[in-house]
DNA sequence: TCATCAAGTATTGTTAACAATTATTGTTAT
DNA sequence: ATAACAATAATTGTTAACAATACTTGATGA
């Protein structure tokens, strides 16, 4: 999305409004402020971003095109809720993808990446410990994302920023009520593996975190929220 | 694009243009009939399909978010032209998710599987036998997407989709000219190995496979052809 | 009371006209 | 001849109005 060629400051603003729908509903899904199945409306959008609907339509369609989105012909834009058997699948695909990050890594991670890691660690364990859940998922999956940043692989990147977010989703649905996502600890020993070098047990590492998560679910029931568009994007 | 839940006729119907429209453009660019680079005009293709400006745009939207087209603001859009540092990243992502795919098929190819992609095989070698390029090129990147499908894993099986037309485009830029894709033989001894049941083997065959392919690259000089828009759509 | 149906409202989809920007062509001067 | 510039043409971007569809509400009848 940000990685156009020949790029000037006048094409960026081009598509100013459009970025700033998608980064918001990213964001907003993100911090599950944005649950699976919300509806999302053009005029609704239109208005809080003071943008025509033509741009609604672009940011709509291209979060549809990652699966973030479902548009539904002549009902609207939905949040997608992800099935049982997806949440298999976007699970088997991260175990896919991290792993072949986790070898990268091992060859190219700095000092800087590991001292970002770790700092990236206490922040997260702080939203837990102030209970500001939002700010705690968002910071569990941006550990995640650095580990890809710094593999340098962007194609690997932008997927598994889609595979991150739809389990953000799925984690919102299926998730038992007291585990709030990754084990801080595992994140912790995760950076302790990099720092090691032993790419194969830091694979198995990520593997063994990634399953763990995967066997939190309990697909039986699911939850809902009540906020206004408004404040689930808290523009 | 083709997993909305609750599909009806009428909804299908309600994309008719757009999906036409994205099909089309999906199947020039894995048969080397769009090369990198070309220019996809909104008035030309609303023309071609008949149908207004707004399909076209959606359609553009769609397949700029899956890095097959390029958006350039006040210019219209392009079939990307992969650098040679993205063609390295599509590469170890196809290897990366292949692999999986690989162990997946071993434990899930029926009879019927193995005699489809052997047709498959056959059918692709009669291409090349008739100097048939663009078949061979789009048979052999379906064998591809075969061991996806078996595979039952659709997020998978979308980003491979995506991976194995950025492969064509790469292809189409930087292979030597002899080479013609993958080899043959290759995709024979894979199905092979998937028959024998050895998963590690097959893992490597097909780690193999892509690694041959990859280093038949020439980053050196490009290629072009000039064909126009409706000749290439073959409309 | 509940289900069914109808009218009205709201939302999405389509179209066309207009504005802004870029590409092209032709001219002029060096 | 070539480079720089101006006028023209073509393309993309934006906007608004209209059409089609879906949703909501209230009335009617069993």
């Amino acid at each position: 999305m940000s990685d156009v060629s020949h790029e000037n400051p006048k094409d960026s603003a081009a598509r100013a409004p459009e970025d700033a729908i998608t980064q918001s509903i990213l964001t907003a899904v993100s911090e599950q402020r944005l649950p699976a199945g919300s509806k999302l409306g053009e005029q609704q959008l239109s208005d809080l971003f003071k943008c025509n609907r033509a741009n609604v339509r672009r940011a709509l369609t291209a979060l549809a095109a990652q699966h973030v989105v479902e548009l539904r012909p002549n009902r609207g834009a939905f949040i997608v809720t992800p099935s049982p058997e997806e949440a298999r699948e976007v699970f088997e695909a991260r175990r896919t993808i991290e792993r072949t990050l986790a070898r990268n890594v091992v060859a190219r991670a700095s000092a800087e990446d590991i001292a970002y890691m770790r700092n990236n660690i206490v922040q997260e364990a702080q939203a837990r410990a102030d209970n500001d859940k939002p700010r705690e998922l968002r910071l569990s999956r941006m550990f995640h994302m650095q580990l890809a940043k710094i593999s340098g692989n962007r194609v690997l990147e932008r997927f598994l920023a889609e595979l991150t977010l739809r389990t953000t989703l799925i984690l919102g649905l299926y998730n038992a009520a007291g585990t709030s996502g990754c084990a801080e600890d595992e994140h912790d020993r995760i950076v302790d593996q990099i720092e090691s070098g032993d790419s194969d047990r830091l694979v198995s590492l990520i593997d063994a975190h990634l399953r763990h998560l995967e066997a939190g679910l309990d697909f039986r029931r699911t939850r809902n929220r009540n906020l206004t568009l408004a404040e689930q994007l808290a523009i």
